[in-house]
DNA sequence: AATGAATGAGAGTTCATTCAT
DNA sequence: TATGAATGAACTCTCATTCAT
């Protein structure tokens, strides 16, 4: 009976804890970084100011965490191409869907997250960087693949990983800017044409 | 008589102005977006709080036209090389070499900048991001060129020299993270070879 | 039967509100008055902060009555002195011995109490300014006695009893002020030679 | 001319910081510790709240310049008491008067300066403290003054001062919680008379 | 009787902007 | 044109108190 009461308990606090996190998620989203402000989010998410801080510490942990949180679904899509048993440049491909796609709906968001990205200098711990790090590190892994199976060609795998992150920004961004609806998968075609061939025509 | 008053005045005025731009990126490339106060900008260029209104509308302003300001020698840079008689691939090889060069050197403005890129969207008239479409559009010609001749394959030239951009600033962003200090010279070489010949093992 | 559960039950609630004193001195002890929070009587008491409110009013009553707890041992021994039937002289050191120590070990706590001493005035049905002069008059009737017996000279015994109260006062602030560790014995000797020899009839 | 302007403008602006202390001296006085908030000085010296952080860089700033400011007239009259040719024990009697007027007078802000005397201990170099130290300090000077032409008997004179100080601290505390209107001259004569009788060489 | 999540008023502080000089 | 004191709204964070369970 107890336990129960308290599992309840529990629950009814994670909910809060997540809808919070829910309504920073929005505000980043629509507003920025600097949108996010404490009154914004006691107020999107439907409670008072104070109870943010039974929740979160601060405001940098409700900035973290919603952050993180709003990577979740893009981190498990990574893990499943990863983990699948396609050709390495199949993957590549995938992954430069999810991206795109990813981004594209979530634009002020998704910029909120490239300016946190590469913070890893004067706070050398902090979680985002590294979350950007292992990132970058996942898709070198499957770049390795591709050298070890002798389908790519022996080069730095971890900047060829950024690089192609980078790429599929550079796609959204100017999806962002034509606000023309070309199809995803064009753009994405681009994006593995560079990596697999270049742009040099191929002198036989 | 008078002419030569204001001539002079006039030209006074558009030193306080350029001193007050000059202090306005010292302060972004130390400290950031946030490290951006009219305190501290008044402050630097040693001038009165007041006075940045008389040539400023408001920070805004100072913010954007600090941004366009900073990228003045890297546009330079970019003329130059786009108007050399070089043949299209040593002119990407060039610019490669001046982006991360130019941002290796200048952190956190870079940082603002990159995050300032897209803001096109909210704001449709920004200064600044059709800054950055021009810059592409640069590029882009410089592709096209490389096309029209033959050397390079046709395709999307916009947004291979979105790509272009964003692979320098994948190379800058890895070069931050793993601190250690790798030549200019080979992270350049790393991006030309992706675009010249991607990454596939050539099947002949 | 049921009266049995009553009274246990009284019982208990009476430790637990024992209980939240003991933890509201603690902390007055060592955080002075600022660092009495809710929050901290809470966590210290092991209770609930809910819990507070069945035992005391408001935080006011807490703090009241935890200073007028913590008293208690000074005023037994207080009262042990007073009813002893040693001369007035002896009765008047062994208080100033018991000051001065009670207060030694104290520190913040006393703090506490001197500032809150002469409240009276503001809210006039203070318990804790009742308390002191409650004191004061004590003391006082020591002062008395000795009067009568003509050990010391007809003064007002009542400002004579606050000046030595405060006498002591001064003793334990020079104490922790000079950080040496003088024995009390001496300064005890001090206070008492000064009120000796102040009050004492001059046996020519 | 710019020198007239200059001066004029100080002026000014040593008239804001002198009103904003004025305020808080107030509000020291009614309110005690508790009221000091930077609304209400802000309110009390009719300045915004920002105004206060152009004058005093905190609000522990404030609080302390506040303490310190009202202390200026008392330690004014004592420095003059201490600098006249009187015999010691004139002295004495004079500091007294001074004591119990000036405290007297100021009620919650005495008070306040009390709770602030012994802090010496967290913050070694608190400017409060220090000022109290000193203030016992001089008055040292005089007992010793009065040892020293064999008026006085040889005594630890740092205790004493600060017994006396304390000693008159009694008084002025009966005076409020008698809420009699007992003449000055009477409290102090009683100090002076336990204090001397005390201090002074029996001449048998 | 006990809990502790939620509240919301109010605290200290910052900073873009204004305006009398 | 230049100044900088003054403003006040907005910010982050604290904490005494309430109330459904």
């Amino acid at each position: 009976m107890d336990d129960k009461k308290l599992a309840r308990r529990r629950m009814l606090q994670a909910f809060t804890k997540k809808d919070i996190l829910k309504a920073a998620i929005r505000i980043l989203t629509t507003g920025g970084m600097q949108g996010l402000t404490m009154d914004r989010v006691a107020a999107e998410a439907g409670v008072a100011k104070g109870t943010l801080y039974l929740h979160f510490k601060n405001k940098k942990q409700i900035y973290d965490d919603a952050i993180n949180e709003s990577m979740v679904p893009l981190l498990k899509e990574l893990n499943a191409v990863a983990e699948s048993d396609r050709a390495p440049d199949e993957k590549l491909r995938e992954l430069s869907h999810c991206y795109v796609t990813f981004f594209t709906t979530h634009q002020e968001l998704y910029r909120v997250i490239l300016y946190d990205r590469q913070r890893a200098h004067d706070t050398p711990r902090r979680y985002s960087s590294s979350r950007y790090r292992n990132y970058v590190k996942r898709i070198a892994a499957i770049i390795d693949e591709g050298i070890a199976s002798d389908l790519f060609r022996p080069l730095d795998s971890n900047k060829l990983a950024a690089m192609f992150i980078e790429a599929n920004v550079a796609v959204v961004i100017q999806r962002l800017l034509s606000d023309t609806s070309i199809s995803i998968e064009d753009d994405v075609s681009l994006v593995v044409e560079l990596f697999m061939h270049g742009i040099r025509r191929c002198s036989t």
